[in-house]
DNA sequence: AGGCCCACGCAATATTGTTTCGTAAAAGCG
DNA sequence: CGCTTTTACGAAACAATATTGCGTGGGCCT
């Protein structure tokens, strides 16, 4: 068990590399004012402890012609664990489906999905959503426009939440 | 107006960098089987032409103390293009919202939201979101648990569509 | 064919990543 | 209170990578 207390220079990293992540060692090493070889050190513990779980290129869906964003709203019939778990390995499998969160409420998952055009989405909705077992119900929300998308988690929340409880 | 047609080299720089944006010039040159320099050059122009948009490392939010996930279905009053400028602004304000997608139908965003607890978030809901101008209805759905989580797009089915066209 | 234009690869240099090591400050203990 | 242990730092040395400049060969138009 790793000991799981961050100082304020690993949350500097990590909101450095948050909104950075192919930032220099050194560059790093000179933002959250530490030299280079304890700040990699620091990068490094982060990622083996999990506070880091990758590193992401962002790119441009609708550049790449991924013009379809849609988010499915998907209600079960049992919501048996097995049956919950049957849904998320399924999700898992269709690559048209970025996200899959459960969710509580009167909907059981979210999904996020990603497709070329309509159609593709259409045919996957028709031909996979709809027909796996032990789907109820889905309504889809076509994304019209995105308004914001950051990654991740708000670090100054985090750090005013801790200079309180200080 | 840039050429906007990738190669086949180009759409498999943007999946390596997609699925570990960390990796080196010269580890990404030989997945892509050219030699480091014209790899870096074509890296360089899909960044200038927006096709990849950033880098940006995956942090874990629970382990971080953000243990709330939530999407929140919102209905506003007026949808006059100026109104939903308006409350998409105010998103961008908000550090506990992360994502603010505009739908078709009867929601008319979604939002996903990171706080550290319950409370935080409730006090976000009924101090901004709910009192917000123009807001007319706001259904929140807790996520559970996250089962699916991945970056970007599918390349894959890019590939496979290109295939079929060719 | 000839010439132009890209994009490539090679080689050289600048910059960065990584390891090693000595030191100093903080934490635990007699 | 002083000692040991632990932990993290920074400087230097070394290895690897990023970056630039340049020469070359293939596609393409006239």
């Amino acid at each position: 068990m790793p000991t799981h207390r961050l100082d304020p220079i690993d949350r500097m990293i990590l909101a450095e590399l948050q909104a950075d992540g192919r930032m220099t060692n050194v560059e790093l090493a000179r933002r959250v004012g530490i030299s280079a070889p304890p700040c990699l050190r620091r990068v490094r513990t982060l990622e083996e402890q999990g506070f880091i779980k990758g590193y992401h290129a962002d790119v441009d869906a609708r550049e790449l012609g991924f013009e379809v964003q849609v988010f499915a709203m998907v209600g079960l019939v049992s919501q048996a664990e097995s049956d919950l778990r049957a849904f998320e390995e399924r999700c898992r499998e269709w690559p048209l489906v970025r996200e899959c969160h459960m969710l509580n409420g009167e909907v059981d998952f979210i999904l996020k999905c990603a497709a070329p055009d309509l159609s593709t989405f259409q045919s996957f909705l028709t031909g996979d959503l709809l027909t796996a077992p032990n789907v109820a119900s889905v309504k889809t929300s076509l994304v019209i426009r995105g308004a914001k998308d950051e990654p991740g988690v708000p670090f100054d929340v985090l750090e005013e939440r801790l200079s309180r409880n200080a």
